[in-house]
Formats: structure tokens, sequence, C-alpha cells
DNA sequence: GACCGAGTATACAGATCTGTATAGCGTGCG
DNA sequence: CGCACGCTATACAGATCTGTATACTCGGTC
């Protein structure tokens, strides 16, 4: 039955969907979802704008579907790069400031697609906002059970500080405010982490 | 002398272009740079879309004055918030964290103004990146300053770790993430700044 | 009294926006 | 064969976008 339900889990798109979100994703991050026209989008995939409604029906649905996939992508790179740290250590929550930066050289050099995407959006329920805070409340929860794994007797107050330090290491990689920010973050994380364990004996 | 450079420094601007002003940045901060028009802008403000471009000559200047606009008022909040605390203080410092809280319930529920403008563009070059760049700059050099003034030896450093717990305060109370995000920052950069004191002597 | 600055009112140009409509082509499949 | 599906091609509707043009009013100031 699992197998079942799969299809609604991951969706399969048809070539032509695929060339669009493709498409739709570089353009929206770049640019931002406003700026970019349907036209421009599927001119970009190689397929005409009916293709584009056929699939998506909206231009909403294919920038929600834009910030589903960036974050599946991020989400199953994490959890890849997570797993060859041990498990219930300090060093596998400090591994996330390491991972952050490899991914943020190929793929956030303007910072986090959900806060931009929020940014853009005027009303906190519009389906778009919505995924964006989704995926951050998401994140806060990695951090918190990472450090509940690691028997951090505060772990939710420790993963609200190192939350912060993720996202301040976004939004710095996006700004260009100084160099290398998740290695700031690493040693900040690194700092707390040390007072947290120290104060649990 | 001082006088008479003043106006090119603090522009002074007609009663028209103050409401212009005035509406293209809660619009802008609202809804996003490229999600409204001229026309939305000049009628909330009660004039006609002629005295905008007489004013302001395009809807971009119009944008960099509302990026450098909300940005003077949040430098004069915070230095005047800043002096109330003792000179040279780690104190001084953590009340940057206080002063953004309070600074955010009224003026930040959608998150930092530079960095959601920022996100709209796709160029660094653009006018309005390059001022939300500065802004953003500027800021932490502040942290650098204020550390400096406290004697930190690695000022430099903590003031980098200081600018992601003060950007991911901002990030996470435009999502959400969790509440009173600048307490943690706060906590944290106490337990940062504790470390690095010690370190000192 | 002439002039100038700030503003109103209105219209327009030319482009671009999201979304829909109509007609047809090609491939795989039962 | 027949038929559904994914797609192309083209045209269009109706709105909205930035920016400009013309003509006018009103208040102060030299």
């Amino acid at each position: 039955m699992s197998v079942e339900n799969l299809p609604e889990m991951i969706p399969h798109y048809t070539p032509g969907a695929e060339r669009l979100l493709a498409a739709a994703s570089d353009l929206f991050y770049r640019d931002g979802i406003h700026a970019v026209g349907v036209d421009t989008i599927a001119a970009a995939a190689g397929v005409t704008k009916k293709t584009l409604y056929d699939r998506f029906g909206s231009k909403e649905a294919l920038a929600v579907a834009y910030l589903r996939g960036r974050d599946a992508r991020w989400r199953e790179y994490l959890e890849q790069e997570l797993a060859q740290a041990p498990a219930g250590s300090v060093e596998r929550i400090l591994a996330v400031f390491d991972i952050s930066a490899r991914w943020a050289l190929t793929n956030s050099d303007k910072g986090c697609s959900a806060i931009n995407a929020r940014a853009e959006m005027d009303d906190a329920t519009h389906p778009v906002a919505v995924e964006a805070i989704r995926q951050k409340k998401w994140m806060r929860d990695v951090f918190a059970g990472l450090c509940r794994e690691a028997g951090l007797a505060d772990a939710d107050r420790v993963a609200d500080i190192l939350m912060l330090l993720y996202e301040g290491g976004l939004v710095t990689v996006g700004m260009g405010t100084f160099a290398d920010p998740f290695a700031a973050g690493r040693e900040a994380a690194a700092a707390i982490l040390g007072a947290a364990r120290g104060s649990d004996h």
C-alpha cells in the first residue's frame, strides 16, 4: 500500500513539466517570483504556455512546486551527508554548518529561496508563504532532533540558537556581508554546544 | 560650511514627496517592490503619478529612497538607545538584541527590508541591491566597533558571529519560525562574549 | 505684474502580465 | 483501428505595467 500512494507524495512529472520546473527554479531564484512572467518560463523550458497551465494549473502552483523541489533536494543532500557523522554526537550537529557551506557554494548564492519567496508575499496564508514557513519549521526541528539525540538537556533552546546561526549564514551568503559565514556559525555553535554539554554534568 | 552641504546629505522633501515616500515604504515592505505599481503608490499618497516622477525620477530611485529612509530611522533609533548603555561594556553589545526586539515589534514583522529587497534584484550591482548590501556591512561594522570598544581581542571574528545571530533574528521574526528570537540571540551572544572576554585574560 | 515651483487632471504609448481558446500533430497502447 | 495523452502553434482577452505629454491651477516671491 505504500507503493500505491507514493505517486501522491512524489509527483511524476512529464518531460515538459520537468523542463518547466527546472527553468522556473532558475528564474524564480535569480529574479524573484513576481519579476518572472509565464511566457519567459515557457520559452526557457522550450514549451508553450498551454503546457505550463495544463501541467501546473497556475503560476502560483508552479511557484509552490519550485519551493518544494528545492527543499526536497536540500533535505536529501542534508540527510545523506549527515549519515556520515556519528549518530548522537555534537560533531553531527556541527556538520550541518559544513554541509550548508558546501551546499551554498553551488545552490544559495542569492540566499534562501524560502526567505526570499516569503518576502514577496503580503499574506502569511498565501500558499507560497505557507510552504516557506513550513520548511523553516522543519529545519528548526532537525536541529532540535539532533540536540536531543546528543543528549542535551535544553535541546529546544539550543536548537533555536543553532537556527539563528544557520539563518544568519544563509542571509550572509546572499548579501556578501563577510566571507565564509558558515565557518563563523560552526565556531559559535561549537562554543554554545560546549557550554550546553558542560552544564549537563 | 557643515550647514551648507547638509541639504545634500538629508534631502528635504516636498509635502507630496513626503507622502509618496511614506506610502511607498508601507507598500514596498508589505508586498515587495515588484508587486507594487506606481499607480498604486501615487493613489495611496493622494498625488498624481506625475508628481511621483517629478520628485523621484523613477520607481527605482523611489525604491532606493525607501531603503535609505528605513535605514536612517533604524540607525537613529539604534544610536539613541545604545547611548543609554555604558560605553565600552559587554552589556552595550547585548543591548543591540534588546533594541532589535523592540524595533521588530512595530517595524519588522515581515523581516528585513534590505534582505527582502536584495532578493528581488537579479544583479548585485543594481542600485537597490547596492544600497541593501551597504546597510548590512554598516551593521556588521557597528558590531565590530562595539567589540573593539569593549576591548575584545578578536573583535572582528566575534562581530561576524554577532551579525549571524542578528540576521537570524530578523529572518526568524519575519518567518515566525519560533517566538522571541532576539532573546535567544542575546542569550547566545552573552555566552560567546563571555568566552571571548575569558580568553583575553 | 511676471514668474516659478508644486501640484492636479487626464490621456496616451508601448510593453508585459496571467490565463483561455481553438485547432492540430505524433506516439504509444489496448 | 481507435483513442487518449502530451505537446505545438497561434491568437486573443482584459488587465496592468512604467513612463511621458499636455494643459491647467494655486501660492508665494522677486
